[in-house]
DNA sequence: CTGTTAGCGCGTTCAT
DNA sequence: ATGAACGCGCTAACAG
């Protein structure tokens, strides 16, 4: 049978207005008689039709997710997805929902901004945006609650990985721990914050310890992905090797693993390499890559926690960014 | 400027019906005035407030999806966040969203169906489902246009690899083109329909070409993954190898590889191996893992066809099963 | 061909 | 503490 808080009202002999204010803990209502709607409601089966409630309270119970396809990175990418599941893991037990954003539906086009307004979210997630991407800065502009995590756009909240510990930790066990005497590094396309920072960290390490860069040790992947690293090492190569080599991210070190392999060029005898991620592959890897792990069910965790918060305290002004702190994990591609 | 169908009319000289009729191309209007109202709706970027309609019409533009998570497989899963996201951007691009079913919300629990009703959605995908799960079953029953992939559930419309072909072509590889006189199985989790069908196909296969299988050439991975595909090879190895493995997916094909290389048993000198999916990764591991390659768009593209083509058409009450072609994408784990 | 109007199911005053 | 009634923005049926 189909119910309504009408039907249900009925039944129970009170009127629609108190069932709503049941469901929604507002207004006043007897202890007695709410247990009893409770009870009801839940033997039942009953469930608030949620495009009534959604036209009527311009609440919807539901976070819009931007994940930019601009970017050429998929739902198949092991870094995003993994964030992006643990994200939802802890919202949905929060009773929200998700929902994709999406700017070209059909015919339609709309920006960020009016589809939330459309869908009437009561909050966003940027997993995967692209900073050339207009939207999300009119996203920040208006006041709808706003995380995003691997990217920092100005008025958001963003959680991000602490990439200059990553660095820091990664050469100083290169340089200190294993007194290499020349580290270069394949970074990220540089569109993205992270990748972005890591490249900065590296140079403001060398500077700080009075290091010397050499210019031919600092390659820049094309894209994301295992191509573009094997593309990159194999222009490393033209040049004499540095003895040691950070990457930007895991799945780009797998393709400079596999091109050094196919090279004959001998890890980590002939060069060391140290990634950053720890993507689940990163340890079945042969060899088992060295990594810097970024904590991502707390990324994730911390994100949702953060955007709940600022759903249900829209006063918080103060744009915040929460570093996530990372760990070097050592296996077969360092010593 | 927050604009309503009322307010868009009244710019126009026009009534909110004639501006709905238009939107939803029903009833007629005149050619002069469509152009007109479509015009301006561009110009001012009007947008239909979604919940507004769904009250209405019953309708959401929603396909809701169905990921199970009792089966540990996250949206990290290189197979199935694929497929997600081809359907995803196939239905996105005829004017539909997704949203993901999730039965435990905060506190509530809903059935599929419940969340269906409750939520208007058009239609159903199945990427990832257990057969354990009663829900499924009853989204069967009640007339809602459903479509899955990779399961079979009597009274859905399911898009499937033809497993019996690429069992079909790997055996013949194996046992023909290249003379084998034993070939072993890993098989996936059975709860799994695809990693059934394998398995039946691969008995099936021996049945009819009168070869023997010797028992202690097939092992059971417990679950998804590498670590799974570890375990069972080692299993594996506590017998005589046969000269011939298949592996239920590649997934599990990546950690026999791994486990056969810390044995030090060489691949394909010692015993050949074809997995099954071909996952991006397949052909960057070392050594380069022959497979039957899955067409995860094709098998994603005809599902969204399927789905689109039911919700348009509700009498449409065959059920059928497609069968996608595979393909044998011969590399380095055979000869 | 265009306009009018009655709900869709719910939340929220304002009375009682 | 409970109820009545209005309206959120839209669609569809009907009237003109």
């Amino acid at each position: 049978m189909k119910r309504t808080i009408y039907t249900i009202a009925s039944e129970l002999g009170l009127s629609p207005g108190t069932i709503s204010k049941v469901i929604n803990r507002t207004g006043n209502v007897s202890e007695e008689t709410r247990e009893r709607v409770l009870a009801h409601i839940k033997e039942v089966g009953y469930v608030p039709v949620t495009s009534a409630r959604m036209l009527k309270s311009k609440r919807s119970y539901t976070i819009g997710v931007v994940f930019s396809e601009d970017l050429h990175i998929g739902l198949e990418h092991p870094f995003f997805s993994s964030i992006l599941q643990h994200f939802k893991n802890y919202v949905e037990n929060e009773g929200y929902e998700l929902s994709f954003i999406v700017s070209k539906l059909g015919n339609n086009r709309m920006s960020y901004y009016e589809w939330c307004m459309n869908k009437k979210v009561d909050g966003v997630y940027i997993v995967v945006g692209d900073y050339g991407d207009e939207g999300l800065y009119e996203l920040a502009k208006k006041h709808i609650p706003c995380v995003s995590t691997d990217i920092l756009i100005p008025g958001i909240h963003s959680i991000i990985s602490d990439n200059i510990m990553g660095i820091q930790v990664s050469l100083d066990h290169l340089y200190h721990t294993n007194r290499l005497k020349s580290v270069g590094l394949i970074a990220g396309p540089q569109q993205s914050k992270a990748f972005f920072e890591r490249y900065e960290a590296f140079k403001a390490y060398h500077a700080e310890h009075q290091l010397p860069i050499r210019p031919e040790h600092v390659v820049f992947a094309e894209s994301f992905g295992f191509t573009s690293g094997y593309q990159a090492a194999l222009k490393l190569i033209e040049n004499p090797l540095p003895e040691g080599l950070l990457v930007g991210s895991d799945d780009i070190a797998l393709g400079v693993l596999k091109a050094f392999k196919d090279k004959g060029i001998r890890i980590p005898q002939d060069i060391q390499i140290i990634g950053y991620d720890d993507i689940a592959f990163a340890k079945h890897f042969t060899p088992a890559l060295t990594t810097v792990k970024q904590d991502r069910e707390l990324i994730a965790t911390t994100a949702a926690k953060k955007l709940l918060q600022l759903i249900n305290n829209p006063n918080i002004k103060v744009e915040e960014v929460i570093r996530i702190p990372v760990e070097l994990v050592l296996r077969d591609t360092t010593r």
